[in-house]
DNA sequence: AAAGTACAACCTGTACACAGCTGAACTTTT
DNA sequence: AAAAGTTCAGCTGTGTACAGGTTGTACTTT
C-alpha cells in the first residue's frame, strides 16, 4: 500500500519542508502569540498581503489562520478596511473573568489529572523566574510569559478535553487585555501576587489536591480583577 | 458622506441580493442545521464542489463556511480526502455532558436575565407542540427541532455573552449525537421525560428563579445520559 | 492465485487576478 | 469658509486555474 513516490515526498518533508497543516500551526501560533503579548496592541490593522508576504506564501492560507483568529475573538475582519486586533468592552471583561473563576473550580472537580514529580518541576522553575524578575523591574513581556507558562501546565493538568478546551479559549481572549494594565500597577504588587499564586498552586499539587489548585487559581483571578477594577470605569 | 453608487448598491441590495456577510451567516446556519438534524450523518463526506455548486457560489466562500464547522467541532477537513461530518467518542461525550450539566447551573448563577411573559409564552407552545407529539409516533425530526427551541429560548435567558457562546457550542456538538440515539429509545419514554423538563423550567420561569431554570436543566441532562448509557458501551 | 505496482479520479491546498467595499484626501460648489 | 461631491489608494471578498495529496481499482508481476 506505500507507494514509491509517497514515500520520497515523506522523507524531502521531514528534511526540509513541513506538511500544509504544520504551516497552519505555526503561523496561527505566531501571530496568536504576538496578539497575546501585545505585539499587534488592540486597534492594530493587520494587512493581508503584509503578513503574506513576511511568511512568504499567498493570501489564501494567511487568510485561513486570520479567520480562526476573528473564531477565537483575537480579530474582527472588516470588508474594505484589515483585519483589527479586538479590544473588549468592560462589561464583557467582567463576565469572561466571572466565567473563568468558575471554570477553574470545574478544573479540579472533572475529571482531575494524577499530578507527578514532573508537574511540581515545572512550577518550580516557574518560581525560580518570577523570584529572578523580583529584581529586574518592569519586564513586562518575561512576566507575561510566566502567566502564559503556567497557563500550559494546569492545561495539561485539566483532564476533560471540553473543559480545557473552553479554559484556553477564554485565556486567550482576555489575558492580552490584562497585560495591557500591567504598567499601571505596581511591579512589586503583581510580583508578590504571581509568587503567591504559584506556591499556593505548587503546595496544592504537592498533595494532589486539585480541587485546591482550581481554588487557587479561581482565587487569584479574583484578586487580579479587583485589583485592575479601580482602573476599570465607564467612559 | 454618501456615495449616490454606494447608495444605488444598497438599494439594489436591499431588493435582490445580500451583503457577502448575511450570505456566509445563512450558508453557514444551513449546514450546521444539515449536520444537527442528520441531514448529514456522521460519517458522511461533503465535498467543496458540490455544496458550491448547490448554493451558486464559488469555493472560497463555502471554505470559509467548512472551516468555521471544524472550529464548532463539527466536521473534520482532511487534504485529498474531503471534508467528514464528525463522530465523538464515548470519553469525550461523557466530558462534555459533565460540562454541560456544570454550565447549565451557572446560567442561572452568572448575570441572569429577568424573564417576561413572552418568554413564558415561548415555553407554553414548546409545550403544546410536545403535546401534539406525543400522538404521532417516531417524529424525531419535530422532537429534535423542540429541542433546538427550547436551547434558543434558554440563549437568550443567558445574560452573560461568554457563557452563552460556549453552551451554545457543545450544545451543537453533542446534541446531534445524541439524537442518533432516538430510534433505540421507547417514544413515549422520551416524550414525557422532554414535557417533564419544559414543565420543569415552566414552573421555575414562572417564580423568575434562573438558578431553578439551570438546575432542571442540569437534572434533565443528567437524567438524558442515564437512559443511553446503556447503550454507550466501549467496543 | 496472490501480492505488489501504477494509475486515474477524486479530494483539499495554494496562488493569483479581479471585483466590490471603505475611508480619507482632495476638489468643487454654495 | 463650510459643505457637498469626487477621486483614489488600499483593503477584503470572490472566482478560477493549478499543484499536491489520498484512495480505490485495474493491471502487472511473481
Amino acid at each position: 500500500m506505500i507507494k514509491l513516490a509517497e514515500s520520497d515526498a515523506q522523507r524531502a518533508r521531514a528534511q526540509n519542508d513541513e506538511t500544509g497543516s504544520q504551516r497552519f500551526e505555526r503561523i496561527y501560533a505566531e501571530l496568536r502569540d504576538r496578539i497575546c503579548l501585545l505585539v499587534y496592541p488592540p486597534g492594530t490593522v493587520l494587512s493581508e498581503v503584509t503578513l503574506a508576504r513576511e511568511f512568504g506564501v499567498s493570501r489564501t492560507p494567511i487568510r485561513r489562520v486570520l479567520h480562526r483568529l476573528e473564531f477565537m475573538g483575537l480579530v474582527q475582519i472588516m470588508n474594505g478596511v484589515g483585519t483589527i486586533v479586538t479590544d473588549i468592552d468592560l462589561k464583557t471583561f467582567k463576565e469572561t473573568y466571572d466565567l473563568r473563576m468558575r471554570l477553574a473550580e470545574l478544573m479540579g472537580e472533572l475529571s482531575p489529572a494524577y499530578i507527578t514529580e514532573d508537574h511540581l518541576a515545572q512550577i518550580d522553575q516557574l518560581i525560580a523566574r518570577a523570584k529572578k524578575l523580583q529584581k529586574h523591574r518592569d519586564r513586562f513581556e518575561d512576566y507575561a510569559m510566566i502567566t502564559n507558562d503556567l497557563q500550559k501546565i494546569l492545561s495539561s493538568l485539566t483532564g476533560s478535553a471540553p473543559l480545557r478546551e473552553i479554559i484556553e479559549l477564554f485565556y486567550f481572549r482576555v489575558a492580552r487585555i490584562w497585560f495591557t494594565f500591567l504598567p499601571q500597577l505596581g511591579w512589586d504588587d503583581i510580583i508578590s501576587a504571581q509568587l503567591t499564586e504559584l506556591s499556593e498552586i505548587r503546595a496544592a499539587m504537592a498533595s494532589n489536591d486539585m480541587r485546591g489548585v482550581g481554588r487557587s487559581r479561581s482565587l487569584h483571578l479574583h484578586r487580579m480583577l479587583t485589583r485592575i477594577s479601580r482602573f476599570l470605569v465607564e467612559p
